[in-house]
DNA sequence: ACCCAGGGTCATA
DNA sequence: TATGACCATGGG
């Protein structure tokens, strides 16, 4: 194993700066509680957040944002539920599969205080649940010590000039977690906020680099923002 | 009329 | 292990 890259702790020093004023979704104060996570996460899944939402918000109109209803409920009703945060039918079939896993490990609140292992493997185990959708629920639902890794990530440090020897989902979380070996969960759940933050305004594919707080450590920007070279 | 969005599964080689 | 089709809607 490498040592820890100090750019990392220096970016999350930066980003904190710029957003701690902000709230993101999925804060303690932006949900009703870990099912909205937990749907949320499935929902979002190559969608923008704002149409998950919209889904969300049908499925807690409907009463189903539970697990015992969601394992329950009709799945053509379900489709039609979630049809606004696009693929209905696989969207349909994943919740209630994770439904499914909640209710087998004795209710939400059982299945939220399993062990880490426990919970990252029924998570896995869980049709429709990946590595990044397992991550994203066990950080901010169940309060674990993990770094989601998503493209945000990837795009974000990969312009930074960070990257791991090898571009999988492992090797981006390792890098990122050893990186911050003080780190706790509540920190990791801001890191991944201001990334989402951050990469929707600013580090997009089309970037704006001129004014990013980060710009100074970026080799991208440096690249790309129209600055004058030292020549 | 494009292209993209906070993924994951499945078939194929 | 690696790559590509597929899912399907909303917004730029």
């Amino acid at each position: 194993m490498s040592r820890p890259d100090p750019l990392v702790a220096r970016v999350y020093e930066q980003l904190d700066a710029a957003y701690h004023g902000e709230t993101w979704h999925w804060s303690p104060h932006y949900v009703r509680g870990p099912m909205d996570v937990i749907a949320g996460a499935v929902l979002v899944q190559h969608t923008t957040w704002r149409n998950a939402e919209r889904a969300l918000e049908r499925l807690h109109e409907a009463g189903a944002l539970n697990p015992e209803r969601l394992a329950a409920i009709d799945e053509e009703r379900l489709r039609d539920l979630v049809r606004v945060s696009g693929t209905p039918s696989v969207k349909a079939r994943r919740l209630r599969a994770v439904a499914h896993t909640i209710v087998e490990a004795g209710g939400l609140a059982a299945f939220l205080a399993l062990p880490d292992a426990e919970l990252r493997a029924r998570l896995l185990a869980t049709h429709g649940v990946g590595r990044e959708t397992a991550d994203a629920i066990a950080l901010y639902a169940a309060e674990r010590r993990v770094f989601v890794v998503d493209a945000y990530t990837k795009r974000l440090f990969s312009r930074i000039g960070v990257r791991p020897p090898a571009d999988s989902y492992d090797a981006w979380q390792r890098l990122l977690e050893e990186a911050m070996p003080a780190a706790d969960a509540t920190l990791f759940q801001r890191f991944h906020a201001w990334i989402v933050l951050h990469c929707k305004s600013i580090c997009r594919p089309a970037p704006r680099c001129e004014s990013c707080v980060l710009r100074a450590s970026c080799a991208f920007a440096r690249d790309h923002s129209g600055a004058p070279s030292s020549r």
